[in-house]
RNA sequence: CGCAGGGUAGAGCAGUCUGGUAGCUCGUCGGGCUCAUAACCCGGAGGACGUGGGUUCAAAUCCCACCCCUGCAACCA
């Protein structure tokens, strides 16, 4: 049997999952789904990356020892992978002993090809982010982009991996295989950086201590990368290279956002060819999402609340909103009411209501599935639809457009609606005509049955759902056809008592979505929001009045103010440069957050927050009065 | 010249690699049907494919220049 293997990367644990990881397991777990309907061979492996210093740090804030910590939040994924029914065969962990094993083993096998030398190291080095800098990405004020803390001069005595050999292997078989890399874009863009010149990459690190060990000299820890890419192979059995890894080794799909790709189809490749191993066949980096035109951002909040789109239309309309509204390898903007629209129009009302008219038509007339009687048994063009979408639909997965694949499934959804407008099927009922009712009934059943099988990989419940209506489902938890099965017309078995259940998508009103989101909403900002008032009397607020004002040089957003507070003066830079003219402010009352820690922005000090609010335009807030300077504010 | 992505009907997007009648969904207007979840079906209107140049018999698509938007990074204490 044919085998495939496809994988999700590891995700990092220093945080909570959120809709990009969905993402790109609900797109993995689509393929895993098709393949394992063709009759193949699935492995399908997705997990965590539980090492580096990120992971001890986020351990240590909440006081735990990493493994704790680590053990606490791998459910955390486990468990949305559940809820977004995700067939993973496997659930990677590195803290796992066959992983750590293998990685050993992976690492031993480099070393002993000579590609890996020793050598120092040095350059400017931000902890938190285990990264040195390169002089171009440097700021003047040598801090580091993400933390905003002083970097480091470190010099290291490391070991390196001798990348810049592959320079040349890597661009022919980029060449040699067109395919290796979707999409094209990516693509291109990898062979320029490969021309450009690839540097030997560092695979250890000295200064963190959470991770796993270089085999050879265990004083160092390797690279995150290095041991993360590795478990693509550790998972699948490459310690003991048992049955299950010759199987499944090498990857077919490696699935992931378009930021790692750079990793995924340079970096390992090279490893591989080191130790002289069979390369993944597809490097797949798809697009990332955005939520009303902006980046998703932790700091800004703004996030893509899946929670509040699943309770109101489901797991399986997320998935199909995912990878229908998106193409794959673009960023997509996820819009909760572009979501309500897809629902309503092609769940509900198409493929629904389609469902819906059909088993309405065979309870009333038949109350079972029809007999299709000879002559004219099964109409040609419905057969044909079948064959072609059956087929279209392949060749769109294989090039992994999904949106395309699901558009195809949809023309075939309509085109059975069409076709029961066409026959006026609901008029059939006289005894003369009756056969020729049941024949055409028995086509929508069968169209119905292979619409559930088409879209059983990206809405598994819902085919399953579909099923059972249709009088098919078995008592087995895996009775889903096979995509052969969607060939050969004339499998729903004659006599089967149908089962019209309530709408399998319910349309859902504008004003119930909004309800439950707002529901949602407020019980969130009740809970967990809440501060208790010792924490806001931790807050100094004072009246301050500005005295002096001028614009920072060489900055678009940012004054220096000095402002009273009666009992001193302070310094403050405020980013409203663009709000307001040094003048404007000058004789200002308004209120600063006197104890704050101070902060030095473009080198210029600052000893307090001024507050305001932070719409278009930026407006200071000010008191209704004047108070004099120095007045507490509560 | 910081890096990256994008500009195609009222909205959201395909199509651009591999030039050859401009496509999908929603919305909108008109009609049909009444089996069905106020669903379904048919038809119409609506486009200088950001701008300007070039290559070509032919350009949304290839080349050059420019404009605009959005991320990231800066300068949000």
């Amino acid at each position: 049997m044919d085998a495939f293997y496809i994988t999700t990367p590891i995700y990092y644990v220093n945080g909570e999952p959120h809709a990009g990881h969905a993402y790109t397991t609900i797109a993995a777990d689509v393929l895993a789904r098709y393949h394992r309907l063709k009759g193949k061979h699935v492995s399908f492996l997705t997990g965590v990356d539980e090492h580096g210093a990120n992971v001890e740090k986020a351990a240590a804030r909440e006081g735990l020892e990493p493994q704790i910590y680590c053990d606490k939040m791998a459910p955390i994924f486990q468990k949305l992978w559940k809820r977004l029914n995700i067939s993973n065969d496997i659930f990677m962990r590195t803290t796992s002993q066959m992983h750590k094993r293998g990685v050993a083993k992976f690492i031993n096998a480099l070393y002993r090809t000579g590609d890996i030398y020793q050598d120092k190291y040095q350059g400017y080095y931000c902890r938190p982010c285990e990264q040195f800098f390169t002089d171009k990405e440097l700021n003047p004020q040598k801090t580091c982009p993400i933390h905003k803390l002083p970097l480091e001069w470190v010099e290291e005595e490391n070991y390196f991996f001798a990348l810049s050999k592959y320079q040349k292997q890597l661009i022919e078989h980029i060449n040699a295989n067109p395919n290796f890399i979707y999409p094209t874009s990516r693509r291109n863009e990898l062979l320029s950086v490969l021309k450009s010149g690839l540097e030997d990459t560092c695979i250890s690190r000295a200064s963190v201590s959470w991770g796993i060990p270089l085999p050879f000299d265990e004083k160092y820890i390797s690279y995150v990368w290095i041991e993360a890419l590795s478990n693509y192979m550790t998972a699948v059995g490459y310690e003991t290279e048992n049955a299950q890894y010759q199987t499944f080794w090498p990857a077919d799909v490696h699935m992931m956002a378009k930021d790692i790709t750079r990793f995924h189809a340079l970096l390992w490749p090279a490893m591989l060819m080191a130790v002289n191993l069979p390369l993944p066949k597809h490097i797949v980096g798809h697009g990332w999402l955005t939520k009303n035109g902006e980046a998703l951002s932790k700091t800004r909040g703004i996030f893509i609340d899946m929670d509040a789109d699943i309770a109101t239309y489901g797991v399986d309309a997320f998935r199909y909103y995912l990878l229908r509204e998106f193409s794959f390898g673009n960023d997509g903007d996820y819009r909760p009411s572009r979501l309500h629209a897809r629902y309503n129009a092609d769940l509900a009302n198409d493929l629904g209501n389609l469902l819906n008219r059909v088993l309405g038509l065979v309870n009333k007339h038949f109350g079972q599935i029809p007999e299709p009687t000879t002559p004219g048994k099964f109409d040609d063009d419905i057969k044909n639809l079948v064959q072609e979408t059956v087929a279209r639909l392949d060749v769109l997965i294989q090039e992994f457009a999904f949106d395309r694949a699901l558009e195809t499934i949809w023309e075939f959804v309509r085109g059975i609606n069409r076709y029961i407008q066409k026959k006026e099927v609901w008029t059939l009922t006289r005894a003369e005509t009756k056969l020729k009712m049941g024949n055409i009934l028995y086509d929508c059943l069968e169209a119905l049955r292979i619409i559930a099988v088409l879209i059983s990989p990206f809405m598994p419940d819902t085919a399953h759902r579909m099923r059972t209506q249709l009088g098919l489902a078995s008592s087995t938890e895996d009775d889903m056809d096979t995509l052969q099965s969607c060939q050969e017309w004339g499998q729903s078995p004659p006599g089967l008592t149908v089962s019209r259940g309530k709408p399998i998508f319910p349309r859902v009103d504008t004003k119930q979505a909004n309800q439950k989101t707002a529901a949602k909403q407020n019980t969130e900002t009740d809970t967990q929001n809440l501060i208790t008032f010792a924490d806001f009397k931790k807050l100094e607020l004072r009246a301050a009045t500005v005295i002096a004002a001028e614009p920072i040089e060489g900055t678009d957003k940012l004054l220096k103010l000095q402002v009273d507070i009666g009992t001193e003066k302070r310094q403050i830079v405020a980013g409203i440069a663009e709000h307001y003219t040094p003048k404007s402010v000058i004789g200002k009352q308004v209120i600063l957050v006197a104890n704050l820690e101070p902060a030095t922005i473009r080198n210029v000090k600052s000893e307090g927050m001024l507050l305001a609010g932070r719409g278009e335009p930026v407006v200071l807030a000010t008191l209704d009065a004047e108070v004099p300077p120095g007045s507490t504010i509560r």
